[in-house]
DNA sequence: ATTCTGTATATTGTATACAGCTATACGGAA
DNA sequence: TTCCGTATAGCTGTATACAATATACAGAAT
């Protein structure tokens, strides 16, 4: 991993951007563990860049607060604690909560489209047990609910806070009756948003966020972090 | 402005903090307005230092959302506009709404003091009319009461937020009635805060938030962002 | 054995060099 | 004059080179 050669591609973005989002990729799924140091040179020779490229990737990382810089050492991959997905859940409620008034507002037919369409594809994955497209789906689901919103920089705190989470939907789905659980739950949210029902979404969203905290947080505990 | 040697301090930190910490305040100040290009050789010169350290500046500036970042065209300073504000103040009084009971668990009798002691410098410098040490006062009084939680993640949400309207801070003190106003505020939410009386605090809070943003609002309407 | 210290090595911090893209200016033709 | 193509200058993207610092390890002193 963390290997292949960009320079042949059809460079249409900078290769520090696809360094950033390689480094990031491997952070959110764990396969670069907490702890685990990012020596320049060996991830730039591993990815066929020079360092240049590579440090501008880690100085985004560094603000995105997935990795620590220590003076003159470099970076280390930082650490989750279940206080962390706590508040990472109620950061994200709370802004879902400012959300929803917008989003109610303008959701469109067609907006409800796409959402049933996301939701039979879950229920596909769900017939065949493919998690993986079912983390993504569900992500989409919840992402297409959120754009409908014009609040840019609510969204970004909550794009921001996902993408740590990401990491641990899958540890989330492997929950037989929670990933059903979750599914029902996003039925009933995309039916009170046709309906334009403001309270009922708060209180359907704030219930889902809440049971896939606890659900997240308990298999962490089960498993280890 | 820009300019400086860096060479001759003992650097204690890299230069491309020292970089970013400048670009950062010019920014906020407005100094480097809205739409202003960065261009990288000419910043470098004029700071008297490389590209790479600068550039390492500019991709976090980048993920602070402070600059934005074209194809081959380099960055260039992004423009607020009043939704930005009003969704700033938004998601500030949330986040508060959240550190609120954690914050009363939490004061000490020592806390309190420290309070008090900025109270009572704020007490000075609106006398004296310094407006600019009452805006940095401010900020240390809403510093310390926030840094009484424990919630480091959403107590940086509010750090990031709180980086993009301190350029209007000045603003909203030049307000003759606000910045009595607001002293009266911080005072009854000391007082408050001492008693652990949480839903008086939050009521405070969201009053007096909400009248920043309204006087903050009405400002730049006024006298242009 | 333990601790200190000097040296070699590894790694980060910064500067510079060069390649490639973009925009602009200029000149010529319609 | 206007349009278009080309040349040129300026700037970004990336690689490489060099400097400074930290770490590891070996050997000496206690």
């Amino acid at each position: 991993m963390y290997s292949g050669d960009f320079s042949t591609m059809p460079e249409s973005r900078p290769i520090r951007d696809i360094a950033y989002d390689r480094l990031k990729h491997a952070i959110i799924t764990g396969e670069l563990p907490a702890g685990a140091r990012i020596v320049e040179t060996a991830f730039a020779d591993q990815l066929h860049i020079s360092r240049t490229p590579l440090r501008e990737a880690l100085r985004k990382l560094e603000r995105d607060g997935l990795v620590e810089y220590v003076l003159r050492r470099g970076v280390v991959v930082r650490a989750f604690t279940l206080a962390d997905i706590d508040e990472i859940f109620t950061i994200r409620n709370s802004m879902m909560m400012l959300l929803l008034p917008s989003i109610v507002e303008r959701v469109t037919k067609a907006d409800m489209n796409e959402l049933r369409i996301i939701l039979s594809e879950i229920d596909v994955a769900l017939a065949e047990s493919d998690f993986d497209a079912m983390a993504q789906l569900n992500r989409s689901f919840h992402r297409k609910i959120e754009s409908l919103s014009d609040k840019k920089r609510i969204l970004r705190v909550i794009d921001d806070q996902e993408e740590y989470i990401t990491r641990f939907s899958a540890v989330t789905i492997a929950s037989i009756e929670r990933r059903a659980n979750a599914h029902e739950e996003h039925k009933q949210m995309a039916d009170a948003l046709e309906r334009r029902d403001l309270e009922e979404l708060k209180r359907l969203f704030a219930h889902h966020l809440e049971e896939s905290k606890q659900t997240c947080i308990a298999a962490v505990k089960n498993r280890g972090l």
